[in-house]
Order: structure tokens, then sequence, then C-alpha cells
RNA sequence: GCGCUCAUAGCUCAGUGGAUAGAGCACCAGUCUUCGGAACUGAUGGUCGGGGGUUCGAAUCCCCCUGGGCGCACCA
């Protein structure tokens, strides 16, 4: 399939190296030329506005400019006409008969609509999730989770080798806590008299189930363990649940990855030790330079505490210098994180993209000093920061606390509405911005809900042919020259897919994917109600024709649900 | 206080320096004697938070201001 941006770009740049040849351009260096579709429908299909970038290089009025540019346009078979005009947009209209045609080509490439070779060869790794195993997964992860895949998802489209990774630690405080919290539950379940402790409790209650089971396996052996084999048996039982959580809404992880292996491994340590042969570390009560407050006030929290080990990130352009090893000899989250990353270039990924919370958004630049002091290229990692999920619901906040126990886990929210209505709801917005969950909103199964609207393109089209199929008609061998104004404008906006593809993977929007649904549906729902292949009066050749437009359509619609990780449902 | 980020229709939000700023929902008015029906059509609705600047051209880039969110640990 034609990413037809980018043909119409190589047919601008062949004519100005033409006229530039002719000598009706002065030389210059030819910009990248940006094609679009432009707003209105009257100036035309796609639209060049590089004759405007160009008038002061060439030295000429922009209106000239596009005039020889046109002059000399290579023909093509998907162009019609091209039009130049009032400041200088070259303005180029698709051939209709070359559009009907790909009708044929979107069914013939089916699931593979648009599949691109961009990524080539090339390994792309998407880290999303990545929640430690205290609890189930709640609603202000799931953000991530729903842009890391469809994330994934958008760059396999692009032809990228992808992974999808989690990442997680079960070695720290709160998996010390998760386990003791559960040997507490465990011993209420046995009747015993337990304190609940004010902090450092996770009073979920899905801690309590685990500890019925626990009881229903073990009986009372365990009655004067400490907290390590429960944390064992919690974390068990809590990546069960997170994954198959992660399953109803069509995620799933290549690697879990466990921090604890880069202690088992020695990576840590030998990340310490490339970073200090490099110069990046020293030793030292207090940082070298703090421009925080200009090293004048003596920090309490800097003092007493002995000698660390720092990261001189400030040589790099960072704020201040981190921690990388405490005087207590332990290291911060900073080292293995760095150590993490180290591990992650030696797999020899060419795209690493992590989705982080907008909370995580400090720590991902120290990540990325870490990485280039270890002299690697930096710009190979992409982090895509998520602001974060507020839940509406009767017009107010819910507040969420994992440690409480009263939020709203994604299980809780897909079981309210669906996997598809939570994918889109929290995909179909820019990471930038914030997302309101509204509650009542998403339960709704009313026109409100976009979810609905846009698989219902796809159902109808499923219709289409159950009743087609009822009536003994077929779409083979059907005329698409006998396609009217309406489809065409629908193939136009299909072929927008490709692009929308290649841009949502090069600049990790995949938010995109789910506005261009949306717009699709709009433009389809209208034409369906027009467009008829089945009515009585509608003559045989003709309604052959547009069953094999809504044939074509239906791929179009799965393979944008797909990319969504959403179902393509046959009814609903 | 410092850093990052956001502010666009009543609400929720799109908008990759280009032409007259868009969509969904809500609201209002209609359509289908319901074919395939979570459907369709039309209307209303905007000083793009405010003020400067760069540019032939700014919602978009730069600076200042106002107001939200998030971060500023030898926690993760």
């Amino acid at each position: 399939m034609k990413l037809l941006p980018k043909e119409h770009a190589t047919l601008v740049e062949q004519a100005i190296r033409a006229a530039q040849a002719a000598g009706e351009l002065p030389a210059f260096d030819i910009p990248a030329i940006e094609i679009r579709p432009p707003k209105r429908a009257d100036q035309g299909d796609y639209a060049a506005a590089v004759a405007l970038q160009l008038a002061k290089p060439a030295g000429m009025n922009p209106f000239d400019i596009a005039t020889i540019i046109a002059k000399h346009l290579p023909p093509a078979d998907f162009v019609a006409s091209v039009e130049v005009v009032k400041p200088g947009f070259i303005n180029f209209r698709l051939n209709d008969d070359w559009l009907r045609a790909q009708v044929e080509q979107i069914i013939v490439e089916g699931e593979a609509l648009f599949q691109l070779d961009l990524g080539a060869g090339k390994r792309a790794q998407v880290e999303f999730v990545s929640a430690n195993p205290t609890g189930p997964l709640h609603v202000g992860r799931s953000r991530g989770a729903m842009v890391g895949d469809t994330m994934a998802r958008l760059l396999e489209a692009a032809g990228y080798s992808v992974e999808r990774e989690y990442y997680f630690n079960n070695a720290g405080k709160q998996m010390h806590d998760l386990g003791n919290s559960l040997r507490i539950r465990y011993l209420e379940a046995l009747g015993q008299p337990v304190q609940i402790p004010e902090t450092d409790f996770y009073q979920g209650e899905y801690l309590k189930d685990f500890a019925r089971d626990l009881v229903a396996e073990k009986g009372d052996a365990l009655v004067n363990a400490d907290w390590q084999p429960f944390k064992e048996y919690a974390e068990k039982r809590m990546f069960d649940v997170i994954r198959a959580t992660l399953r109803r809404v069509n995620i799933e992880h290549d690697i879990f990855f466990n921090e604890n292996s880069l202690y088992e491994s020695g990576a840590v340590w030998d990340t310490l030790e490339e970073l200090q042969e490099r110069g990046y570390v020293y030793r030292a009560a207090k940082p070298e330079t703090d421009t925080t407050n200009g090293g004048e006030a003596d920090d309490e929290e800097n003092t007493g505490k002995g000698e660390a080990t720092w990261f001189r990130s400030t040589a790099l352009g960072d704020a201040k210098d981190r921690v990388l090893v405490k005087s207590d000899g332990s290291p911060t989250y900073t080292l293995p994180d760095i150590a993490y990353h180290l591990n992650k270039y030696k797999r020899g990924f060419d795209l690493m993209v992590n989705v982080l919370g907008a909370d995580h958004g400090t720590q991902y630049k120290v990540v990325a000093y870490g990485v280039k002091a270890l002299g690697l290229d930096p710009s190979k990692i992409h982090v895509i920061l998520i602001q974060l999920v507020r839940m509406i619901r009767d017009g107010k906040e819910v507040r969420m606390s994992t440690r409480r126990g009263d939020y709203d886990t994604l299980d809780d929210l897909i079981d309210q509405t669906s996997p598809d209505v939570v994918r889109y709801i929290l995909l179909a917005r820019s990471p930038d911005s914030h997302l309101n969950f509204d509650l009542d909103l998403a339960v709704k199964q009313s026109n409100e809900n976009p979810v609905y609207y846009i698989q219902n393109a796809h159902v109808r089209c499923a219709g289409i042919f159950r009743e087609a199929e009822a009536r003994g008609l077929s779409d083979d061998g059907a005329d698409v020259s006998l396609l009217g104004a309406d489809e065409l404008r629908f193939l136009r906006k299909v072929m927008e897919l490709g692009d929308l593809i290649e841009v949502s993977a090069q600049t990790f929007e995949p938010h995109r994917i789910a506005f261009y649904a949306l717009e699709l549906a709009t433009l389809f729902h209208p034409i369906y109600d027009n467009v008829r292949a089945l009515h009585g009066d509608v003559p045989p050749e003709l309604a052959k024709a547009r069953l094999r437009f809504y044939r074509a359509a239906q791929v179009v619609f799965r393979r944008v649900l797909t990319l969504m990780g959403m179902s393509a449902p046959e009814r609903m």
C-alpha cells in the first residue's frame, strides 16, 4: 500500500530538481517536504506548502515557485489533478479510479493492512506496567499499560520486531511489608488474635483470600514462620492475578525482568565500577556541588550519615549529583536502574521505549545521564511520560490508595465496563494530558461512548455479509468502478492510515490511532445509511460493488481495532 | 522556592509553523411507515488562560504573568 504523503513529496522533490536543472528555480537546498491532507475538501486531497518555505531561499514569489514546481511535476497514477492556489499552495487531487482500485488492495492486505518496513530488521523493546506485585493493578497504572501495549502494536505495524517487558523488584521493603501483611492475615485466618499495624501494612481484601487459601493448603504449619515464605507465596499469587488481569485486556509481556537478578549477576556492582572508571563516581558525606542551595545551608538530611557514593551527574548537566550507594553500603534505586538499562543496551535493542508515570519524570533523566556516562547513546531510549489518571464518579474525584485497599482495580473497572471500553478510554488521550476517567460515562452503553460507535462500524459490515450470505449474494468479480462519492470519501481517509502508523510510531504517540478510529467511524456510519447494498432498488451489479466496498471497510476497521488491542465484534 | 508538565466550545478532549481552529457528548430542531438500527440530518456554541516577541504565516516556537497537576531523600 502506498504512503501517499511520501509519494507526493517525492514528486515535488523531483519537480524542484527538474526546475533547478532547467534554470527556472535557483540553486538551494531542498528542505524536508511536508505533504498533508488539508482541512477543507476544496483544497484538494493532499497539499504542499513548500513553495512558501522556499520564498526566501529562492528569492522569489511563492506563487511563482509553486507554479514552476507544478509545471515540472512528473505524472503519477494516483494523481488526477494539481492546482496552484493563492499564496503558493500546491494542491493535489487523487485519481478516483486509482482510489477505487485500492478496495481490492485493502482486501488483499487484510490483517497486514499498511504493514510498513520502517523498522525492518530492527529490534524494539517496550517496557511498561512494571508494577511491583504488592497488589492487583489499579487504574492509575493501567493507563500506561494500554499506552505501552498499543505503542508496541504500532511499532510492530511499522515493521519492528518488538519485545514487551515488565520490570519489577521483589526484594525491597514493599515486598517485605507484603509478606508481613500476609503473615498477619494468615494468623488471623487461623483464629489467632492479631493486631493490624497502622503502617507498612497492605489492607486489601486479596490478602485475606490468599491467607484462607494458605490455611487450606498448609494448615497451621507456618505459624512460627517469619515474613519470607509469606512474601514468596503472595508474590506468586499476585503475579498470577496481575497477568490474568492484563490478559483480559489483551496484554501479554514477553519478559518479566526481576531487578534482583541484577544483584545476583553482579551487574549492579559492575555498573558502579564502570561508572567509576569513567570518572563519574566519588565518595563523600555531601555532594561536591549543590546547586539547589548554593552549598551554603547545612542540610540536616546530609549530615551525620557518613560517606555515601555519589554519581557526578552534574558533569552531564544534571541539577545535582545523585547518591548511588548509601552510607550503609546498600544501593539506592538509581544504581540498579542504570544497571538495568545497561543490560537493555547489551541485549542490542535499536530502540527502547519506557512508559512511565509522570511522577517518575525526574528519575528517568537521571537514568539517561547514567546511560550517557557509560558511553551509550541515550537517544535510543524514548520515554513516554504519562500524566496521572483521575477517577471521577458522580462528578467528584475518587481517591486511590494501594495501601488502604479502597482503590478501583483494573479488574473492577473491566467488570463494570468491558475490556474494550477500558482500552479505548485510557488510550484516547494525549499522554501529556491529564485523564479524567468518568466512571459513570464509561459504564454507560450508549452513543456517548465512542467505543460502541467505532465497533458498531465493524458490526454493521459483518451484519451485511451475514445477510448477503443468507440471500445468496456474493461480491466476487465486483466492478469497483461503480463506487460513488461517499465511498471515495471513506477510501481517502483509509489511505491516511499508513502515514498515521508511521507518524504515531516515530513520535511515540499511540493515542493518535484512537482518534483516527473515531474519525473513520464518523465517516462510515452516514455512508452505511446512504449506500445500501441489500436494498431491493439497488441493481445487482451495483450491489455487488458496494458489498466489495463493505468488505474492504470491514478489513480496515478490524485492522484499526486490532492495533488498539480491541476486539472486532461480529455483533453487539 | 526550583524543575517538568498542562490550560482550546457548556463538558471530555484532538490539532506534526500553514489556508476560514475540529470531534465526541450535552443542549435545540428534524429523519427513518426501522431494510442492516448503541443509526442518520441540521443548528447553536471560540478574544485557543492573559501579555509581549520571532515569522510571509503562531493554538503550535521563545520570554513574562496567572492558575491546576507532578516531582524536588543516603524512599522505591
